[in-house]
DNA sequence: CTGAAAGCGCTAACAA
DNA sequence: TTGTTAGCGCTTTCAG
């Protein structure tokens, strides 16, 4: 039976209950009693049932931060990422999430706004041992890595996803970033595209460096010079990229087909194109690496690299647990590459 | 200068540097160390510089367990959505994280997937202290409000936002739904349409209310009969949802104006209206409750009803911190409302 | 202004 | 199988 005092007690403030109040109702010690709620093999079937019971009954929560200062396990992973109103990164999301939920994990996210700074604060915050491994998209700026290895020294599980850094010795889960961008290439120069434009953004990441490549690649192998001027570097800004790409689209020798290897350019594309009454897929052939749902419903419907965004994110959780659990052992040093599909719609004819 | 013994300490693993480490380096007690680090007032300004500079040096990063145990304070929050692949909510989440991060608090997501199950052991969790504050908007099953009582009664601070529970008395933030209907009704009605369709998922959530009761209003201000077959209730399944719209579409006397009151119906609108070819506008008028950037160059591009995500995560955000400064006070029991903007554009002629 | 000491709630040796 | 105890690292009285 609840004694008065408890249940004075349980009625003033029920998330005062812990794991003493349980032990003294049920005059066992602590220790017993945290056992017991952990499910001990060492406890005895009666006396789990009771505290069990008790404990559901009394409607008590564990203290997850004494567990952790005692555990030094946080039951926590950290996803970090340049934006999140981007489908790509939503979709990663989604599939992260639950993977996390499944195994009883939570998720802290933080968002660097492809700011160098941020992201360099963010994970040194993570040397408190405020989470127990780190997911993690880098920032436009990020090319020096000293604060990704800083962490990664001290034992930090970090698994990389979409925009990695290859000289971390650690899980990468990326796309076919390479081969997308030269089939798309490809695709184009088959459609008959004499002068095709790569549009991409931040010129240091790994995604856009191997999206280029491909695309040179494509290029070369089909006997096209590589002009790089073809290459069009935007600025991270809306209004400001709408200028650099009007600008481009403005030229004598415009392009006949473009690349936006980011999903906002495709867009901007779009928007530029309406603008100079230039007509997709008749005067422009656009291809864009893009997770848009509204893609096929573009006017016109967008061809697309379309990622396979929640497979990333759930493999990048999977590899983080796996390496999670068997306890102090790092994420082995792989590159998962989960492949792109090349949708074909009508802005490419 | 450094001892050998904490040198050595410090060569094999920084995360271990506490406050014990830097008292001894430096002849304090842990005390005056831990007053110093907080810039306490007590303590003089030459052994704050003095542990400061220390702290820095060592890299010392303090546990935030520890801390939160102590303090019974996480300086953590929670939201807790329905999903985050979606415009509204991922803007939402940008406007979050902007506010708590510039705040110094951290950020634990939760999606409930439209679960209600999911959403009652999510919140039941948060009575452990895990954070100080949620951030909720409400699953679509979520009719019944007892897990959000319990944890609201326990003075946890909770703060709505969009998806709102009128019954719990607290800080909400929504936009004019109401308002909104209402004008993207009367418009289309001033465009002709004679038979406008009220598109929705989830008729149990405050938004859908809200939105049907305006267009409802419109209609009868504009001597339309309502009728009740005109709001056709979709399944939250994107090929369920496609079936139903698509039977609405193929009636006899089928909608010449539809309002979809989720963004995911406005894009399956226009899948079956090319499938069905029926003309947007010309058959039908189509505005959409959305954020999508890529609304001005959908074909035809999209009228839409924006709504104010990123102020409204902020906003949200905001009053959430306000309740936790002046700490034990809990969200005031007030609704603010972000007005919402139609912007027209070809789907409506 | 600084130090000593008592915990926050839980876990994990080690004893019994 | 259960109990005892010593902390995890930090904060916060209360004394000095």
């Amino acid at each position: 039976m609840v004694s008065e005092c408890l249940k004075n007690h349980y009625f003033c403030d029920m998330s005062n209950i812990n794991i003493r109040a349980l032990a003294k109702e049920l005059g066992l010690s602590v220790g017993t009693v945290s056992k017991a709620l952990r499910d001990s093999h060492e406890i005895s079937a009666g006396t789990k049932k009771k505290v069990q019971d008790l404990a559901r009954k009394l409607n008590y929560v564990p203290n997850p931060y004494a567990s952790s200062l005692r555990r030094r396990k946080s039951k926590t992973i950290a996803v970090v990422l340049p934006e999140v109103a981007n489908s790509f990164f939503s979709l990663a999301i989604d599939g992260i999430e639950a993977v996390a939920q499944e195994k009883g994990y939570h998720v802290l996210i933080y968002l660097t706004h492809e700011n160098l700074l941020k992201e360099e604060a963010i994970l040194q915050d993570f040397q408190s041992g405020r989470v127990d491994g780190v997911l993690l998209s880098v920032s436009g700026q990020t090319t020096g890595i000293d604060h990704i290895r800083d962490l990664f020294a001290k034992d930090m599980p970090i698994v990389f996803f979409d925009r990695v850094c290859e000289d971390v010795e650690t899980t990468k889960v990326i796309t076919d970033d390479f081969e997308s961008a030269y089939k798309a290439t490809q695709f184009l120069i088959e459609k008959g595209c004499n002068h095709i434009g790569f549009l991409c953004i931040s010129p240091g990441l790994s995604i856009t460096i191997k999206r280029m490549q491909g695309y040179k690649k494509a290029l070369s192998d089909h006997q096209r010079a590589v002009d790089p001027s073809d290459i069009i570097i935007c600025p991270d800004d809306p209004d400001k990229n709408y200028t650099t790409i009007r600008n481009a689209l403005e030229q004598e020798d415009r392009f006949d087909g473009i690349i936006a290897a980011i999903e906002k350019l495709s867009i901007t594309t779009y928007l530029v194109c309406k603008e100079l009454r230039l007509s997709i897929p008749g005067d422009v052939k656009v291809v864009g690496f893009s997770n848009l749902s509204s893609a096929a419903i573009l006017n016109p419907s967008l061809t697309t690299i379309t990622q396979p965004a929640f497979e990333m994110g759930k493999a990048a959780a999977s590899a983080l647990f796996k390496a999670l659990k068997k306890d102090s052992s790092m994420p082995a040093n792989e590159c998962i590459v989960i492949p792109s599909t090349l949708i074909v719609r009508d802005s490419t004819g």
